[in-house]
DNA sequence: AACACGGGGAG
DNA sequence: CTCCCAGTGTT
């Protein structure tokens, strides 16, 4: 078999020793401060899917209660299987990135056609289970022998071993995963080893400020040793948020608001809320303006009042507290209750 | 490879 | 303001 050598670390017997002491020095670490956590411990497939599938791009601070909150009400992947899309979303109400949660009640339906996955490779099927999210419950779960590479890990790693590669393009986030696979993971308790980095950098090897003083790692940290550890990882890319001001439509009648599930191919597709349009719609009043930033859109909704009759389903300011809703259609909303009732008409 | 996809924490 | 968080799916 060919190997492809420039995205191969050097493996001579000085990086092997100092593999063990990276191992050596952070599981002794991680079994003196990490955090305690209500998945942290769990070895069955389910309860650690959904901690990790909430966790993506998600502080864990903030996970918590929804995984409390989902365990108790959907404690099984059965369970999950048979829920309505608009209990599954309003348990993820808040959260974001809703389509995890509209993938992972998919996942339950694949699961309970085809079976648990056991194996890095079968979790790659299930929908919402990416190489990550595979190789975290392969490795805590079933005690399999893969890297599970999250932003943590491509900073303490890229920090290191001071590998200046852009971790966001496959070559670098490759050296990463190789460096993980093949020089750290062991025998031992490898789902322990890959939340120990994780744990370390969530604590200690944090973007902006490290704690390097207090690094069990400081003595082989290249970034510490030689360079500025807060100049990696490097970042090739870039985005800034766009600014986006459409109309954010309130068609009232009497106390209650007109309001739809948006479409799949919008933004916060299957979430409820009131219409978003492009133009300004005739017989409207502009009430005021809601500023909501998304990561991709910096977004002014242009909120409006309709006295016209929609071909939608209305809801007073009670009943629509059933239903899922977004953060931001809740500012818009509760701007039109807190100020819409004042004025004409 | 580049982009879409939410919301909030922290400097 | 900025960056980034236990990433994945689509184009």
């Amino acid at each position: 078999m060919a190997k492809n050598l420039n995205e191969e670390l050097p493996m001579d017997d000085a990086t092997q020793n100092v593999a063990d002491s990276f191992r050596t020095q952070i599981r002794g670490w991680y079994g003196e401060y990490k955090r305690t956590l209500p998945w942290r411990g769990l070895r069955s497939f389910y309860p650690v899917w959904v901690s990790e599938i909430m966790c993506q791009q998600t502080q864990v601070a903030t996970v918590i209660p929804y995984f409390e909150r989902w365990m108790e009400t959907l404690p099984d992947v059965e369970s999950l299987a048979s829920a309505t899309e608009e209990e599954v979303l309003k348990l993820w109400e808040g959260l974001g990135y809703y389509r995890r949660a509209r993938l992972l009640q998919k996942g339950a339906l694949f699961i309970k056609d085809n079976g648990e996955p056991e194996t890095f490779v079968e979790m790659l099927k299930v929908p919402g289970i990416g190489p990550y999210t595979a190789g975290a419950i392969a490795s805590i779960v079933f005690d399999e022998k893969v890297p599970a590479v999250d932003g943590n890990v491509l900073r303490v790693i890229s920090r290191f071993r001071a590998i200046f590669e852009p971790v966001d393009t496959k070559v670098g986030r490759s050296v990463i995963e190789q460096f993980v696979e093949k020089t750290l993971i062991s025998e031992t308790c490898p789902g322990s080893l890959n939340q120990s980095i994780m744990e370390l950098g969530a604590l200690i090897c944090r973007p902006k400020v490290p704690r390097c003083e207090v690094c069990p790692l400081k003595g082989e940290c290249l970034a510490f040793l030689e360079h500025v550890p807060t100049d990696l990882p490097i970042k090739s890319k870039k985005v800034k948020a766009k600014k986006w001001s459409p109309f954010a439509v309130i068609y009232r009648k009497g106390d209650k608001i007109a309001l739809k599930r948006e479409e799949d191919k919008n933004l916060l597709s299957g979430l409820w809320g009131v219409p978003i349009v492009e133009e300004k719609p005739e017989d409207v009043d502009e009430l005021v303006v809601v500023r909501h930033q998304f990561t991709h859109r910096d977004t002014y909704y242009q909120v409006c009042v309709s006295d016209e009759t929609a071909e939608m389903d209305y809801f007073s300011s009670e009943e629509l507290k059933a239903l899922p809703i977004s953060t931001a259609m809740k500012k818009v909303i509760s701007a039109y209750f807190s100020n819409g009732d004042i004025g004409d008409s």
